[in-house]
RNA sequence: GCCCCCGUAGCUCAACCGGAUAGAGCAACGGAUUUCUAAUCCGUAGGUUGUGUGUUCGAGUCACACCGGGGGUACCA
């Protein structure tokens, strides 16, 4: 159970004694900002006072007398308008640090009751080059599978690839007219990209060759034999080439089923709007229309919708992705009943999704709960996105290999006891590293400005930080020819005697609740401000508490334990991210 | 026109569905090194939270109106 999980359980019964419902302003117990007011706070008094018609000290003063002061609580009082200000026992902070020394989730609990989810993300389209604009749902998308994951949760994570795009009657016509024979036999994927990018090139310029693309694209739809056979060689290939890069992210989907699986559902989806009214024909086209059933009008009288209309199939017969979208919800509900499918998609699309949850659920699939998490865009120090000195998109590859290097630049001139292999190693842990947390520890709605220097820099709240926070915790055991296994806080106590130890050991109890505030808002920039916390916490007892010289062996364990605590709390809380850790950097 | 998102220190960002004196990092200045890894640490300085009204015990957070930036807005995805 997480620490304020369990602190709650007996303000829950105090607040009986003043309200009805004492669940909603048990809400309102959250750590202090500044540890002079404790440990936790309460703010139920001010506002129950309103609807009690009392004085909120007395309020607060009632509360208090109602708790339990004893074992778990030092001491609990009140200050200003009626903040309740709870300090937790020592000997509370011990027996929960015992325990989590043998729990095997490291403080995470799952949330209640366990449920399952999709996540939809990273989508790229294949046979093109992933590039920098499929970095933020790629990680973000990754992380929020990770963390439901961990808490619980039983995760898809779901790759809906674009896989039935014009880019394939491009790479139809390459392959039938420019392609390369001998480089096709020794690499497939490589001619494919080079042929991509020519008739690409080519298509921008000659209207007659744009022309021939289209329609071999429209052949592959229309279900030409030869194409599909073709569209059937190429898929592997590119599944190969994204999995590399997939792989080097540490990234694993469990199922990758892109716009080409729903294709055959999408005429059924169409029928079936038009037959129960939710879908009409308009100007040659098949739409959704989304009338405001308060029936709001603007300075002239119209009546205004609450969207704009959405086409599902088009004048020409061809569907869109609003119809290959609500076919996969359809899908997913009926085939794999998720309690919540969540998609990872930017920003810009908010408007597409909240059209086709909302037709969902005039469709009647109403039994997942739909989730659009948003996010901003990537942009270079000018606010413009972020591009090439050229002015060109950032190939996703490329982007990750400037990564490493600087990384490896950094590692080689301070890390010069290493061998050649594990600086490679560092520099790649780091690297990726870099780029991920740089992306996660931000509030994802807002833009956020890519910055080399500030990502690889090694001070502030960047992954390389607490790698090296974690790396010279290691060091420590290393230097002590200690083995963390040989420790054991069942016999050794452990002790917070000093205001540093304490505020590291009660920091280490929070793990829980932070990633659970993380998965609730799907926010991994909460996990990423909670582990640079523990990490400033963890610093300040490293200055204060020598560890190897400590007065006595007894404090000298309950000192590693508490290392060894950290260590593990902060290489979960990474895992939780998709990064790693090295033992030595 | 309408809708959505954003606006916090010079810069990059936090602030846990209204809580105490708005916090970090960078940059600036000052300090700590025979080290448990100085890639770390400590201190100083820096603010009318875009503006204005309102709601209340209490507002960066909520409401309304403006200002500024970005995005979306029926046949691309």
């Amino acid at each position: 159970m997480n620490t304020i999980e369990f602190l709650r359980r007996s303000y829950v019964e105090a607040l009986r004694s003043v309200t009805s419902d004492p669940d909603r302003f048990a809400q309102l117990l959250r750590p202090t900002q500044d540890p002079k007011f404790g440990d936790y706070q309460g703010n139920a008094a001010m506002s129950l006072a309103k609807e009690l018609g009392e004085k909120p000290r007395d309020v607060a003063q009632r509360i208090v007398d109602a708790l339990p002061l004893g074992e778990d609580f030092e001491s609990v009082s009140i200050a200003g308008p009626g903040f309740i200000n709870i300090r937790l026992s020592e000997s509370f902070l011990r027996s929960e640090l015992v325990k989590r020394w043998s729990d095997p989730a490291d403080g995470l609990t799952p949330l209640d009751p366990p449920q399952s989810m999709i996540v939809d993300y990273s989508s790229p389209n294949v046979a093109k080059p992933m590039h920098v604009g499929h970095l933020r749902s790629t990680i973000i998308g990754d992380a929020i599978a990770r963390i439901y994951r961990a808490l619980g949760w039983k995760v898809t994570a779901d790759n809906h690839l674009g896989d039935w795009g014009t880019q394939f009657g491009m790479l139809i016509y390459g392959w039938r007219n420019l392609r390369d024979d001998e480089a096709a036999k020794k690499s497939p994927i490589q001619e494919l990209a080079r042929l991509y990018k020519l008739v690409n090139g080519l298509s921008e310029q000659n209207p007659t060759i744009a022309r021939a693309c289209r329609n071999e694209t429209a052949k592959l739809h229309e279900g030409d034999p030869e194409n599909l056979a073709l569209w059937k060689e190429f898929m592997p290939w590119c599944l190969a080439d994204l999995e590399k890069i997939y792989e080097r992210l540490d990234i694993h989907f469990d199922s990758y089923q892109g716009e080409s699986f729903y294709q055959p559902m999408l005429a059924e989806v169409v029928a079936s709007l038009k037959e129960l009214g939710i879908a009409n024909e308009s100007e040659g086209a098949i739409c959704v229309f989304f009338p405001d059933p308060d029936e709001k009008v603007d300075k002239e009288g119209n009546l205004v919708p609450l969207f704009p209309p959405t086409i599902i199939q088009k004048a020409d017969g061809a569907f869109t992705y609003a119809t290959s979208d609500l076919a996969c919800i359809k899908h997913r509900v009926e085939h794999l009943h998720p309690d919540v499918i969540v998609y990872v998609v930017d920003d810009r699309q908010s408007l597409h999704f909240e059209q086709i949850f909302h037709t969902a659920g005039r469709w009647g699939f109403t039994g997942a709960e739909l989730v659009h998490v948003a996010f901003g865009k990537i942009t270079g120090k000018d606010g413009k996105p972020y591009k090439t000195r050229e002015g060109g998109t950032v190939g996703l590859e490329t982007l990750l290999d400037e990564a490493v290097e600087r990384a490896r630049k950094v590692v080689d001139e301070n890390s010069g006891d290493l061998d050649e292999e594990e600086r490679a190693n560092v520099a790649e842990v780091v690297g990726l590293g870099a780029v991920k947390y740089a992306d996660l520890s931000q509030n994802r709605m807002s833009d956020y400005v890519f910055d080399w220097d500030k990502m690889i820099s090694l001070q502030g709240n960047t992954a390389t930080y607490l790698q090296y926070v974690y790396a010279r915790n290691r060091s420590i055991f290393r230097k002590g020819n200690v083995l963390p296994e040989e420790l054991d806080p069942s016999r050794t106590e452990i002790i917070l005697a000093h205001p540093s130890e304490r505020a590291l050991g009660l920091k280490l109890l929070q793990f829980g609740e932070s990633v659970a505030q993380a998965a609730e808002d799907y926010k991994p920039n909460v996990v990423t401000n909670y582990l640079f916390e523990l990490a400033n916490a963890y610093n300040a007892f490293f200055r204060d508490c020598h560890v190897l010289k400590a007065e006595t062996p007894e404090l000298r364990d309950s000192r590693l334990i508490l290392c060894e605590l950290t260590a593990r709390t902060i290489r979960r809380g990474l895992d939780l991210l998709g990064i790693r850790t090295v033992e030595r950097m």
